[in-house]
DNA sequence: AATGAATGAGGATTCATTCAT
DNA sequence: GATGAATGAATCCTCATTCAT
């Protein structure tokens, strides 16, 4: 299972700079699979593990857990801005574009519940910043009189539906969300991420 | 082999059986407040130190931190069947008692949320039986044509209220709960525990 | 499973000293099957349990698990005397019955090899005894001219034929027990308990 | 939630991966003078200390108990098998190297003995291929008509002989063994390992 | 810049032993 | 004289984090 190196083995190939991108790309992927199977606990080195690199290397990109998940989430939120970004874009497909993260990414979720008890401070702090960049795009497309336009409501009603995802397959935690939106009585745009 | 401390060492008062159920409901006690600040992670060796009993008695009451959870929750499960059981009982009423314990109880928070990734699954086993308690005490209540009326509306706008409730202070989380009730468009009665 | 008293719980019936003779005799008994099942390691508190008795029990009859062992011994010891002791018995007789303890016993196996590594000392100064008694029997109806009637042959051919004596069944221990004697070339009568 | 040492805290050298080698050889070194000197339940954490190493290093050269046990006795076994595989061997020489690691080595002992009650399952697996190996080795070296040519008269006379081998110090069980080995009317070479 | 071994603290769990009742 | 709860030390095992190469 475990194999020693004799002194004279070789070492992997170092490929320089070139590799600090792929391997940062590697780590970040890994994440992002690691947390949603295992959750924002998973082990570390199960993600420098799945991504192919040494932990080294994982300390090296992120000093903490919190860097990793912030990595990870980052994309997901920086779909939602660019949902919000198109011309024309309407606060039910942006809705669709998060809805479709909150149903992939366990760590999408933790996100919008990033001040519940037992959260690591870590966390927290990055946390809050992405979640205001979701606001911004959200309530940019926020047309007068929604029914959610009162002051907090919005994010109010996006941790309700995030927070009732549950379940153990992707079809259900759809399910859920799409029925949660429903309850809510906003309207959502198809569930899909956002691809250019 | 295996020698355990020599004889005439000083041990801590043993204050017989008659401790038995005073350390049950410390282990209790002190658990709902762990589970609150910690999560339902929390070390098991903080309990019994917060209990102020030895590690081996809370094995011995409990023997899987599943067990410890349910002991927990049991409480706040009995306090919300008893308001329905109350002659003239109202979902409103019995959904205030709910709210209430939402409010106060992380580990009731998880209840709610016990299908999510990472659950320990054996928590899981036993938290789908007290959901299906506090189920069948709110549907007990629900007057027909209620606009949560339909199959599984009811605990979906449970997960979504409880999912939304977070922050650092009980007011801060009451006030969340009360707005997602409200953006439901649910009556809830006042946020009360059950005292007979 | 944990059933905690209240205060007013009647506790059970104390019968008295009546009681301590039946207590110790189920205690024995009950360490005969746990040792034999589970080792000479096996917790204290199973052998309890199975008694039916409290822990405290144990401890006032057995102060050490060695005493305990050594009372599980002293019935096999004391039915190879008897079996020596009867008029005209033959070594072959005599070793039949020591094969039948040997066979049923982990405990007595491990007394035939108490001066092994890892012994718990408590059991090694009352093994000694026990072991020297079983050597008295034996050496009483050596014959003379006997192969094994060289100073130490005799416990030695002992200490082999037990300690081949391995094997899940005791049908396939008994197998074991006699090819070991008669590759010893040792005359062995029929495998069975003294029973008066 | 869990936090471990703060990064300014002193931590000793780490030698970093030359020592990965060398750790490992410590590791079944101290692992066989502890198996040894307690017996093959001996704690783990007892091996890492006399290697010199953290408990985190023996797990990672091996994840449980069997792995270990099975490093010590490999070298055993390999040495038995080398020293029959010479040309010209004879059943007394492979034996003279056996029954030497039998009066080293407790390991050895309890892997001919690996099928009886309290055995860790996971050791006794990993034992049944090892007990093989040994068994082939010395039946290669048979003798037509040798007096241990009977179907399992070669394995129980070893496990007769590592039986008896008991006593503290290396020159009584040598003694014993010996002695046993003369009981049983075998030829058995000098006791000696097998070094090339 | 990467590797992956090492460290060791932390948490889970088990039992031997004591002792109030 | 019996009960069985309590204690807490010891062991197992896991990971976050550092660091030699």
């Amino acid at each position: 299972m475990i194999q020693h190196s004799s002194p004279d083995e070789r070492r992997p190939a170092n490929d320089g700079p070139k590799a600090a991108a792929r391997n940062r790309t590697a780590l970040v992927v890994a994440a992002r699979e690691v947390f949603s199977a295992g959750g924002l606990d998973a082990p570390l080195s199960a993600i420098a593990r799945r991504a192919g690199v040494g932990q080294g290397v994982l300390y090296r990109h992120f000093p903490d857990r919190g860097a990793l998940v912030t990595a990870v989430l980052e994309e997901n939120v920086r779909q939602i801005e660019q949902a919000a970004a198109v011309d024309g874009a309407t606060l039910a497909g942006v809705l669709g574009v998060l809805t479709w993260h909150a149903v992939e990414s366990a760590a999408f979720i933790g996100l919008m519940h990033a001040d519940e008890a037992g959260g690591r401070s870590g966390i927290r702090a990055h946390a809050s910043m992405l979640s205001e960049r979701v606001e911004r795009s959200l309530r940019g497309r926020l047309p007068d009189g929604h029914r959610l336009g009162a002051a907090d409501d919005l994010m109010l009603a996006v941790a309700m539906v995030t927070g009732a995802v549950t379940g153990p397959t992707r079809e259900e935690r759809e399910r859920r969300a799409l029925a949660a939106w429903r309850l809510l009585g906003v309207e959502v745009g198809p569930v899909r991420p956002y691809e250019g």
